[in-house]
DNA sequence: CTCTTTTTGAAATTGAATTTCAATTTCATT
DNA sequence: AATGAAATTGAAATTCAATTTCAAAAAGAG
């Protein structure tokens, strides 16, 4: 994102533009991955040590407001962020065995949820969708262990 | 379940049966829903309050373990518990409006996510799946909200 | 009953998420 | 450029569920 863009959503806002939130936002839209706000605080000092983890926390909650971040909590428990794709949606196969996480869309499985929740009357706004099981490589190391003994 | 079969399960693990775990069970078998901790304990309390919240807490951990109850993590973030049964499996609808959960079952939502997975190397050991949107009557309000202004 | 091990429950601890507040910065206005 | 109200920052404090600690109580094998 081009930094007048962001000075121009920012003040469509009502906000004030601050060095510690356009380097938050160069850093993070430029980042790929699902990151937890200490990892991204520790990016984030890299470039510039006096921007503190609060202010970290509270432009992730704004760019998660402004729709260019989104909040993922995963079973670890611990919320992740990960930069948004302009209308794009997709959901998440996480490896048990090394922590891979892969990333799918699955237009069937969008209508599919779509029709089961017509049918108890519900109309849906978002949902949650996370796969849990083994990579191929995870599934080939646990079945030759289990071989061996 | 009896308290024999219990008894049985408890003994089998190397533990001990106590007038505290009994309770637990009873209380929690018998109840329906998804009830955070706190709930939980209040339910026990109420037949008997000398039974302490972190006993509730180990209980609730060793009824997981032992297949008897399931933990769930929604939105709200606070850890909830609901009764198993045997075998079955389902997914939840959850409305935003009034916070009612709405329980289903799909076997082709359950196949289509296991096609997904193994499209891409993957061997699912279990999933999350909640829909969050708004129940009929939510729904209804909201609209004719709106059309008031 | 006796002894060893497990369990209990109150209190303490943990750790991420969130709030507080004084100092600093932004920016609209002169 | 100077002013000043309002927003922002960041360290520290707080919150709150989850988890651990530990001394006292209970279970159950022998
Ligand atoms: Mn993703
Ligand atoms: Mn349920
Ligand atoms: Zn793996
Ligand atoms: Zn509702």
């Amino acid at each position: 994102m081009k930094p007048d863009r962001f000075k121009t959503l920012i003040s469509e806002e009502g906000l004030k533009s601050t060095r510690q939130r356009a380097e938050i936002l160069d850093i993070f839209l430029n980042s790929t991955g699902h990151k937890s706000l200490a990892e991204i605080h520790a990016w984030v000092a890299k470039m510039d040590p006096k921007i503190g983890y609060t202010t970290v926390y509270r432009t992730l909650k704004l760019l998660t407001r402004l729709g260019l971040a989104a909040e993922r909590k995963f079973a670890d428990g611990e919320t992740r962020y990960e930069p948004t794709h302009e209308g794009t949606h997709h959901d998440h196969l996480i490896c048990l065995g090394c922590g891979k996480i892969v990333e799918f869309e699955d237009d069937g499985l969008e209508s599919l949820q779509d029709r089961i929740a017509r049918g108890h009357g519900f109309k849906i706004f978002h949902h949650r969708m996370e796969l849990y099981g083994y990579c191929g490589p995870c599934a080939h190391k646990k079945t030759s262990h289990r071989r061996k003994g």
